[in-house]
DNA sequence: ACTGTAACGCACAACTCTTGGCATTAGCGC
DNA sequence: GCGCTAATGCCAAGAGTTGTGCGTTACAGT
C-alpha cells in the first residue's frame, strides 16, 4: 500500500502546500519522463521498473517511490503527451477530409510506443464503466457524426474508423505504418444507407 | 531471461519428447487456469503474479516458471487456447453465411465474462511479437479471405469485423449485445474494389 | 539575502519474485 | 503390470523490488 504523494509536475495554484516546480525539481522530472518513454520504448511496459528509470534519470529511486508510490501510477502521470481533450479538431467544412485529419491524428498519437503501452494498460483496466482512457475518442467521434453532411452514426465511426486503428495499436503495432486513415473514412463515408 | 517451455496444453504429435497432457498434469493446467481468470476477473492482469496463482491453484510455483516462464506468456497462453484452434470454421458453401456465423461465435465467446477479462490481459501482454492471443483469429480471417468467391484480403477481415467486435470486448462490452455480425461482414462484402 | 520547508540523496531493511537442485510422483508406451 | 522419464513438489539461495528514517540541498516567498 503505497503512501502516495501523486502530482502531476505542473502548476497548481489552488493547492495548500506551495509546490516546488522549477530549478533541480524540473530538471528530475524531465529525466524521469526521457528515462520512462525510453525504456518502454525499448523494452516494452513490464521492464520499466523504478529502480531502472531511477538509474537511467541519474535520479534517487525513493525519490520517485515518494512521488508517485509504484510503476503504474508514474507512467499514467507521465503520459503528457496523451491528446488534450480540449484541442480543437478539424474542422474545413469538408467532412471527410476532417476525419481522414483526425484519424491520421490518431495513428501517430498513438504510434509513439509510450501512448501505445499506456492504452494497453488501459486495456486492462476497461471493461467496467463508461469511464475508459477512449471515452474522449468517443466523444469525438460522435461530434464528427452529428456535423452537417454525416451518413453516419458515432458508433459507425468507432466500428469502421477507431476500432481498426485501436486494434492494430494494441495488437500489431508494427504495422500500423502500413494503415491508410483515407480507406478507413472511404468505407464509413461511402456506405449505402 | 526465463527458459521457457511454453506448450499449450494439447496434444502435439511431432514434438520429440511426448508430453504428458492427461491425468494430474491436466488437472494442475485446469487448476492454474482457474485460478488465472479468477484473479484477472477479480482485480485485473496486473495483480496477477505467479505466486499468487500458484497458491491459489494449489500448484507449485516453480510447476508455472518451469511452463510458461514468466506471466505475460502464461497470460498470453491461457488467453490463446481459450477458443479452440482445431474447432472447425463454418463451411456451408456459401461465404458471408459462413463469416456471419464466425463472427457470431466471436461475439458469444468475448461476451463471456471470462473470456473478455482474458482478452484484456491478453491485450495488456500484447504488441511485442507476432505471437499474441489473437493470432487464430487473425489465421482464420486469412483462410476465410482464401475462399473461392472471396473480394476481401485477411486485413480486410480483421478491419472491418474482427477489431469493432474486439474492441466493443475490451472497452465498452455492455453494447455487445447491440452489435449485428451481418452489419459488419456486409460492409466487408460490399466492398467496392 | 534570509528563512521555511519541499524535494532530494543515501543507507538500510523488509519483502516478493525468480531460479535451480534434488527427490518423488505418476502419465504414457510397451 | 513394468520401465522410462515428464512433470510436479519441496526447499533454499539469490536477485530484484518496494518502503522508510534521517540528514542535506535548494526552490519560493518575503
Amino acid at each position: 500500500m503505497p503512501r502516495v504523494v501523486r502530482y502531476s509536475g505542473h502548476m497548481d495554484a489552488e493547492s495548500i502546500p506551495r509546490r516546488r516546480t522549477g530549478g533541480r525539481s524540473a530538471l528530475v522530472l524531465a529525466s524521469i519522463r526521457k528515462a520512462v518513454e525510453e525504456l518502454i520504448a525499448e523494452r516494452g511496459s513490464d521492464a520499466v521498473t523504478i529502480p531502472l528509470v531511477a538509474e537511467r534519470a541519474g535520479v534517487n529511486h525513493s525519490s520517485i517511490y515518494r512521488r508517485w508510490g509504484d510503476v503504474r501510477t508514474m507512467i499514467n502521470d507521465l503520459a503528457t503527451y496523451r491528446l488534450d481533450p480540449e484541442r480543437s479538431l478539424p474542422d474545413s467544412g469538408d467532412l471527410r477530409a476532417d476525419l481522414t485529419a483526425w484519424a491520421q491524428e490518431l495513428i501517430s498519437h498513438y504510434g509513439k510506443p509510450v501512448n501505445a503501452s499506456l492504452l494497453r494498460g488501459g486495456a486492462a483496466a476497461a471493461g467496467e464503466s463508461e469511464s475508459d482512457c477512449l471515452r474522449d475518442r468517443r466523444a469525438e467521434a460522435a461530434a464528427f457524426a452529428a456535423r452537417p453532411g454525416s451518413n453516419f452514426t458515432g458508433d459507425q465511426v468507432i466500428d469502421r474508423v477507431v476500432s481498426p486503428i485501436i486494434y492494430r495499436v494494441i495488437f500489431l503495432p508494427w504495422t500500423l505504418t502500413e494503415v491508410d486513415a483515407r480507406t478507413y473514412v472511404d468505407v464509413l463515408c461511402n456506405q449505402a444507407s
